[in-house]
DNA sequence: TTGAAAGCGCTAACAT
DNA sequence: ATGTTAGCGCTTTCAA
């Protein structure tokens, strides 16, 4: 294969050409040509040089030599879900601005994946990682906190004074949701969740309780229904729901988009598309849901202000403050 | 700070307990010992001491060492998009598999940004680049040939022998679309499209035209507006196009999801929610267009399909098979 | 069947 | 104001 080798110049290359040695070039190209006084001719001779000949430090080296990659792991369950997708987004384009690439991995919130992953990216040397985790407690400890370097949980929270994390305040949001569809009328409200063990699902369930109890409603169990976060669980979920005490069940709460996409979907096939008798409320917004034919309101996260925390945080570690933080922000209820 | 240094054990250490080199180490990790006919008792004992040493290679310093990096670069617009973010989860899972990571990174359909992370993902040395690119062909030959190293272009093409790239047929897709709504009695409908220059906005367009003119209708240029993909595009064009022509306008299509947002945000702020005399097409599908209030057919891409031609592209041409590639699937026509 | 040693491209301490 | 040089952790050639 007679394929042109790599091209890709590199600095002592440039410093032959600039006749001068590697360090100058190197001083230079970092920024630091002032602090270590080298004229303003050569410099200006070897950025001159640096751009014609399209030189770009070698990241891998670098990284190598410096141990730091400038690069941050992001870990979520799953892309499609519009939640997490807006969340790597935020992250992404936040990221890009202090200079870090982002490593993204899916977990499809499963435990062996996410270890899968955790242990990639750790191999990769990344300088940080948010993650929203499916890992409970008791296995994380081992895996995460070995990495020894900044940690942000993002979305789920781990209950550890070690960790840092940003959620949302998901009681208060399942909360304010339930007492809104109390407030139509509703009593019989199914509980549609996820991954039972993950902080963001009990609290949720913690708020969907209260708002009943709040309601003078008493909290029945088996109008609780959880497995994970797929839209095919929500078909399944709904499906359980409805023939157990159909009829009776009034309310639907899903505790994420894909869920509510299973619940819509059964609906559909099933002949009961947007029944009078049946109001869904969900977790999480989505701008479609401003136009669906069934009304249903929901959840909205901020986002935005999660991602930023999370970057700030991982910034704020990396530039040596230790301060483990934990931050909740509110939700908002959108009322349709 | 007393902060427990990088504890990483290296390769130098797990040679040292196991009472070897590290040129047996490394052998034995790399599945080279039956090669190098190293005994079965030494690599197991050395594979026993990796394990219970929890060792993982520095990625860092083997890329570095090796020159690839076991890293694949994908730059897409918009990650909120779900047509993207779908892509992106595809693309992350399929490459997995081959243990590739993804280095994500968004464009946001503007040219300056995505050369900006080309250069990026450049320095970090990706083995392979997927994108779904913005820029026209005379700038991507200096920028993107350059890099020595497999490119897909994915979504959008280039028309180049030199370039591989994977896309859906848009002409088709379009075509069908907006035959489909002729079918069904509409004559002014009018294109809401992105990004004018690139490949998919172009094929979409000859597919209206064409299909109108298959449906003896005449094309009127000026019910085409193009600006970007954005979801306040969107809002402004069917602002516009319903202000220039209203009450003659029976159809709208909307060439992405994000545009499809504008549409139905300006359209729900200015009471005319689902009038029944406009007929809204959209490219590209989601799981929530079966439960809108308005019916919208649309036109639903192999993103699945793409992805996997993408991940294979790359992988053959990293095996060294140079061969340039170019592939269409079929699209879909959802109709609702 | 295994080991010694060179070297990947870069940065930074230390010289000058 | 600029140069010399060691070394980051790994793979691999060559030697034994």
């Amino acid at each position: 294969m007679a394929l042109k080798k790599n091209m890709t110049i590199k600095i002592d290359e440039i410093a032959e050409i600039a006749g001068v040695s590697k360090t100058t070039v190197s001083l230079v190209i970092n920024g630091r040509g002032e602090a270590y006084r080298i004229s303003k001719k050569t410099q200006k001779r070897i950025l001159g040089i640096v751009e014609d000949n399209n030189y770009v430090p070698d990241q891998y080296a670098r990284s190598f030599r410096l141990k730091k990659t400038q690069t941050i792991g992001l870990i979520i369950p799953d892309l499609t879900n519009f939640f997490f997708s807006k969340m790597a987004y935020e992250i992404e384009s936040l990221s890009r601005r202090l200079d870090h690439q982002i490593l993204i991995a899916c977990s499809d919130d499963d435990e062996d994946t996410e270890l899968k992953v955790i242990s990639n990216l750790h191999a990769r040397r990344i300088d940080g990682l948010i993650i929203a985790s499916v890992t409970r407690k008791e296995k994380i400890t081992k895996d995460v906190l070995n990495l020894n370097i900044p940690v942000v949980y993002i979305d789920r929270r781990i209950e550890s004074e070690n960790i840092s994390w940003i959620s949302s305040d998901n009681y208060q949001g399942a909360y304010d949701l339930i007492d809104h569809l109390c407030g139509r009328g509703l009593k019989k409200i199914c509980f549609l969740g996820g991954v039972e063990s993950i902080s963001t699902s009990k609290n949720r369930l913690r708020g969907y309780q209260d708002a009943l109890g709040a309601n003078g409603i008493s909290y029945d169990p088996s109008l609780v229904y959880q497995s994970n976060y797929t839209t095919s669980s929500g078909y399944e979920m709904t499906e359980h729901a409805l023939a157990t005490s159909r009829g009776k069940v009034e309310g639907l709460f899903t505790s994420s988009l894909t869920l509510l996409e299973g619940t819509l979907k059964y609906l559909r096939e099933n002949g009961e598309r947007a029944p009078e008798n049946l109001q869904i409320g969900t977790y999480d917004d989505h701008p479609f849901l401003d136009y669906l034919s069934v009304t249903i309101p929901s959840v909205r996260q901020d986002i935005r202000q999660m991602a930023r925390v999370a970057v700030e945080m991982i910034r704020d570690m990396l530039a040596g403050k230790e301060v483990i933080k934990h931050e909740v922000v509110k939700p908002e209820l959108v009322i349709r």
